[in-house]
DNA sequence: CTTCTCACA
DNA sequence: TGTGAGTA
């Protein structure tokens, strides 16, 4: 359906031989860092850690990377690496599925209306000449609150 | 990736 | 009993 809006650009798929260092199933891979304020935190980690971040199975991960509901970056292995923001997208696909009692297809739908919603709001928000009228902040309050429903904040 | 279970209509 | 979601 519409899931095929999703992509991520994925790396070049050498299955060369790279050492892999220390393939601990739990815990995270790489180092964090710390770039002018602790504003964002960017941690990578294996489809276990972010299914237990989550709070699914991994098999529901690779569920729902194969349905496109989440593309994770790969590593040269092919493993799947989720970054925070794929596990905060497991969270709101959670929350959609399991407290909306939406399929999947109705997911992914919400999804893509999030992502242009979430838009239009910039944009709303982006010049003064926009953002200053009152039609605008109103469009804006309004999407903001479907937004906070839906659990995207 | 395929199979199996479970819920549901 | 066919389909979708999650799991083994």
């Amino acid at each position: 359906m519409l899931a095929e809006l999703f992509e991520i650009a994925s790396s070049s798929d050498e299955n060369r031989r790279v050492p892999m260092a220390r393939a601990k199933s739990t815990g995270e891979q790489h180092s964090r860092r710390e770039r002018s304020r602790p504003s964002r935190i960017s941690g990578v980690y294996v489809i276990s850690v972010a299914a237990r971040l989550a709070d699914m199975h991994p098999q529901t991960l690779r569920k729902y990377d194969k349905e496109g509901l989440v593309s994770p970056q790969r590593s040269e292995g092919s493993r799947r690496l989720y970054s925070d923001s794929d596990v905060e997208r497991l969270r709101v696909i959670r929350r959609l599925a399991d407290e909306l009692r939406l399929n999947l297809n109705g997911v992914s739908l919400v999804l893509d209306l999030v992502r242009s919603l979430t838009d239009i709001v910039s944009l709303l928000e982006s010049s003064p000449e926009v953002s200053d009228t009152r039609a605008a902040r109103v469009a804006a309050d309004e999407l903001r609150q479907i937004l906070s429903y839906v659990g995207a904040v």
